[in-house]
RNA sequence: GGGUAGGUGCCCGAGUGGUUAAAGGGGGCAGACUGUAAAUCUGUUGGCUUCCGCCUACGAUGGUUCGAAUCCAUCCCUGCCCA
């Protein structure tokens, strides 16, 4: 068998079903993959990598990765959670996005192999007729198997009938595409597997599901996302990567290096095997092959050691102040280190804030800008003022 | 359509005329400890302030009152039951 399809079966967590996806992969044909794109959050991160280096693999395997915004619902607004209507998007937006995501989706896909939709294309278009047509391939008991419906409803929260639509709109968009493929996280099983029957229904061949294992954020708890700031975003500065690979939660280094990056199983097992710090370090270097400059490295590493002591790193942004004297609370303001002055004050009572490594105790305190000073917020947020 | 219970700070949730910027928990931030991890402990968690206070906030808008998150009216929203 293939190496990238023994590859792909490893991480996923199901396949539906596995022997419609052999019989597929078998056929030679070039396949459609389909892969839902939420327009409204275009800053990717590593946990949607791990989607991205799946569909990479099956781009360099020759079939062509449709990628679907979901332009027409965003312009609905879609209200999960609760009470909390999204706001909604233009057109204009959504295709602005588009871009954006398209700029961040070839840091792993192949550009010229990647093809973008909007749903808008043929979901504009349906009328009445056709909801009605759609929605009756569907029991109401079936949609309310889904757990977030189902808990909802349990629980007496709020649930609008356009939300147990969302489900037959990304089902109907694989009978759009005639999608061979597609993949998601195991929070998108339900969904996913509506196309599936979608398509019997409208007389096609049924698509494959592949579901992938969500990826944990930096917080251990709650799946990586944009929303929470829990997340290393594939565009995050070069250092930031660094810092935030070594607040990777000990227990889910593994993962990570599993799921989001190409070192094989033996590899990884050695490094998990070794000092934590180290391989933490190590997950570090990976990224930065894959999204950055590897080179940087010890550099990086030298400056989180630096920091990591107590001590003031190099190359600290700069900050110009025309002031010659302002005190500090106004100045934590200026640099962008508080949003008011309560909070200023706060970080200060809480010796939070350092001035040349000396920690400020006196809420009042005027600094002198003519001298050059160098201002610590935490434990690792620094600024050098300048005149 | 009828009945009923609700809408509180980032989230959950207590409060039912003044002592309420609003208990408690979660989350966030900072400090100690450490490996800038986890766990634990401590502080903090609306804004402004010459630190005396002031302003904004308990679904919305009006009203009663010296004084309202708390009482009244209207409206909006949500759950449940009946039809």
């Amino acid at each position: 068998m293939n190496k990238d399809i023994e590859i792909i079966k490893r991480k996923a967590v199901n396949i539906f079903s596995e022997e419609d996806f052999d019989k597929k992969i078998n056929s030679n044909k070039k396949l459609t993959i389909k892969f839902g794109a939420d327009p409204s959050r275009p800053d990717l991160h590593i946990g949607h990598s791990v989607l991205l280096r799946v569909l990479k693999q099956f781009q360099d395997m020759g079939h062509e990765i449709v990628f679907v915004i979901g332009d027409f619902s965003a312009m609905i607004g879609d209200p999960s959670g609760r009470s909390k209507t999204r706001p909604s998007l233009t057109l204009e937006q959504t295709r602005e996005s588009a871009k954006t995501y398209l700029k961040q989706v070839t840091k792993i896909l192949d550009k010229d192999k990647t093809k973008i939709v909007f749903n808008s294309e043929w979901l504009s278009k349906m009328n009445f007729k056709d909801i009605i047509g759609l929605t009756s391939k569907y029991t109401v008991a079936r949609i309310l198997e889904r757990d977030d419906f189902k808990n909802r409803f349990e629980n007496n929260l709020p649930l609008s009938m356009h939300e147990l639509l969302y489900p037959l709109i990304q089902g109907y968009d694989s009978v759009a595409l005639k999608a061979d493929i597609e993949v998601g996280g195991t929070d998108q099983t339900f969904n996913l597997l509506v196309g599936r029957e979608l398509q019997k229904d409208y007389g096609q061949e049924s698509q494959v599901v592949i579901t992938f294992p969500l990826l944990v954020g930096l917080d251990g708890k709650e799946k990586m996302s944009k929303s929470l700031d829990n997340y290393i975003g594939l565009s995050d500065l070069p250092f930031d990567k660094f810092e935030k690979s070594m607040k990777i939660p000990d227990n889910l280094l593994k993962q990570y290096f599993e799921l989001t990056t190409d070192i094989c199983k033996d590899e990884i097992d050695r490094i998990m095997s070794g000092d934590i710090v180290e391989a933490h370090m190590l997950y570090a270097k990976e990224l930065l092959k894959m999204y950055d400059d590897v080179n940087e490295f010890e550099s990086l590493k030298e400056r989180y050691q630096k920091i990591a002591k107590g001590r003031i790193p190099d190359n600290i942004e700069e900050v110009k102040i025309d002031e010659n004297e302002i005190s500090i609370c106004d100045l934590l303001i200026k640099v962008g280190f508080a949003n008011s002055k309560s909070e200023a004050r706060r970080m200060i009572l809480g010796n939070g804030v350092k001035i040349n490594s000396s920690t400020v105790t006196d809420i009042n305190k005027i600094i002198n800008t003519n001298e050059e000073t160098v201002v610590q917020f935490g434990k690792n947020r620094f600024k050098k003022i300048i005149k």
